[in-house]
DNA sequence: TAGTTAAGAATAGTGTTGCTATTATTTTTG
DNA sequence: CAAAAATAATAGCAACACTATTCTTAACTA
C-alpha cells in the first residue's frame, strides 16, 4: 500500500519531468528554467482559452503576466511557436504515460490500455483547472500547428516528432495484435484526431456528434470502431 | 446515347445552378450577380491556395484582382466570411450531388453511392484546374470555419446549415441500413472530416496516413471502417 | 430628357498587430 | 568586484483588418 503509493508519486513525477528535446528546438530559451518563463506559459494557458488563438497576442499576453512584448519574443519567435509548444507539451506527456504504461500483457490488453489512455481524459500532477484549460487548447487550436503555411518545414525541422513517434508505436501495437492490417497509420490518425474533433463537436456543434449525449460516448465509439475494423478481416 | 448526352448536361448545370440560401446571407451583396464579384470569387481560389489562408488578405486580393480593398470589403464583411463562403459554396454542391444520385435502390446501395460522393473528388463543369484549387482549400482550410471564436454565433445564424444537412441526410440513410447503429452522428463526421484529414496528411506527413500508398486508399479504408462498424453488430 | 436613386469604386484614413533595434537594468560568474 | 550574460523597457515600423467619406457611373422614372 505504502508502496503503490509511492509509486503513484514517482510515476506522477516522471511524466511532469519528463524531458521532450522538441520543445528546446521550438523555445528560444527554455521558459521552465526562469519565473518569467513559467509565468509566461501559465498566462497563454489562461489567455489562449479566453479569447482563442487568433485574438491572443503577445501584447495582451505581456499585459497579463506583468512584462513586456519584447521580452515574451526573447522565449518564442512567434505566437505560432509558443501554441506548438503548448500542444507538444501535451503530446509528450501523452507520449510517456504511453511507453509507461502499454509495456505488460499479451498485444490486445496493450492496444486496449493505449486506446484508454488516448480516449479518455487522464488525471496529472497539474492542477486540476490549468489540466482542463489546457486540453481545452489541445480540442480547440491542436490541428492549427499543422494546418499552416509552414507545415513543411516545421516537418523537416522535426516539430511534429512527438506526434509521429506517438502514431509509430501505435502502429506497432495495431501491426503486433493484426499483422494483416492494411491502414494501420490510418485507422490510429482517424482515432487520435476523430476523439478531438467529436469533443469539439460536442460542445459546438452538438447537432453533428453523439458525444454529448453520454459521458463516454467517444471513447466507446472509437474503440468499436477500430476493434470492429480490426476483427472484421 | 444522346439523351444520356443531354441528361448529363442538364445535371452538371443543376449542380452549378443550385441556389444556396446560406451563401446569401453571408456574402453582403451576391458577388455571382456582377462581373467584380465573380473576379473576387476567381482571385480569392486562386489566392487562397497561393498564399495560405493567414497571409491571404483582401488588399492583395484587390490588387491581383484590379480593384481596391474597400471594394472588396463592399462584397464580404471580413475574410472568414469569403472562406465561410467558399467552404459552404463546395458543401452545397456536394450536397445536391447526394440528394440527386441517392434517390433509387435499396439503403445499402444508396450508402454506397454517398459514399462515393463523399471520398472519391467528383468532376464538375468548372474548369479542371479551379476545381482542383478549390479542393485543396477544403482540404486545407475547410477546418478554420470552425475551429474559430464565432463558431457558436455562426451556428446560431444558420452560416453551416448546409453542412448539418449533409450530415443529417447520411445519418438517415444509415439508419434506414442499420436501425440499431448507437453513434450515426459520429460515424459520419468521422468519415467526412477524417477523409478530408487524410489527403492533407497524405501531402504534409505521409508517415502519419496511408493516403500516398495507392490512389485510392482513402476511399478504400473508410467505407470498410464504414462497413465493419455498420456489419459489425 | 432631366432628375432621382443606388450600386460600384477610390481616397484616405484609424487602430491594432507582429516584430525589431536600441538602450537600460539586473543577475551570474570568473 | 568587475566583466559578461541574461533580462527588461522604450520606442518605433510596416503591415493588417476594417471604416468613413466622397466620387463616378449606370439604371430607372416622372
Amino acid at each position: 500500500m505504502l508502496l503503490l503509493f509511492l509509486q503513484e508519486i514517482t510515476f506522477m513525477d516522471l511524466v511532469d519531468r519528463f524531458q521532450i528535446p522538441v520543445l528546446e528546438a521550438i523555445a528560444l530559451r527554455n521558459p521552465q528554467a526562469t519565473q518569467l518563463g513559467q509565468r509566461i506559459i501559465e498566462g497563454s494557458i489562461l489567455l489562449i482559452n479566453e479569447l482563442g488563438f487568433e485574438q491572443f497576442t503577445f501584447k495582451k499576453l505581456a499585459l497579463s503576466v506583468g512584462t513586456t512584448e519584447a521580452s515574451v519574443y526573447r522565449y518564442f519567435s512567434s505566437k505560432q511557436k509558443l501554441l506548438l509548444y503548448l500542444i507538444n507539451w501535451y503530446w509528450g506527456r501523452l507520449e510517456c504515460r504511453l511507453l509507461l504504461q502499454t509495456q505488460g500483457g499479451n498485444p490486445k490488453e496493450r492496444l486496449v490500455k493505449a486506446l484508454e489512455l488516448l480516449l479518455v481524459p487522464q488525471p496529472t500532477s497539474l492542477s486540476f483547472t490549468n489540466e482542463k484549460r489546457l486540453q481545452r487548447i489541445v480540442i480547440h487550436e491542436a490541428s492549427k500547428v499543422f494546418l499552416t503555411k509552414a507545415v513543411d518545414t516545421d516537418h523537416q525541422t522535426g516539430f511534429h516528432s512527438i506526434y509521429l513517434q506517438i502514431v509509430h508505436y501505435i502502429c506497432d501495437l495495431v501491426r503486433a495484435y493484426q499483422p494483416n492490417c492494411k491502414y494501420p497509420e490510418m485507422l490510429v490518425t482517424t482515432l487520435l484526431e476523430g476523439s478531438l474533433q467529436q469533443r469539439f463537436f460536442g460542445q459546438h456543434l452538438p447537432e453533428v456528434t453523439n458525444a454529448s449525449e453520454q459521458e463516454d460516448a467517444v471513447a466507446v465509439f472509437y474503440t468499436q470502431l477500430f476493434f470492429s475494423y480490426l476483427d472484421h478481416e
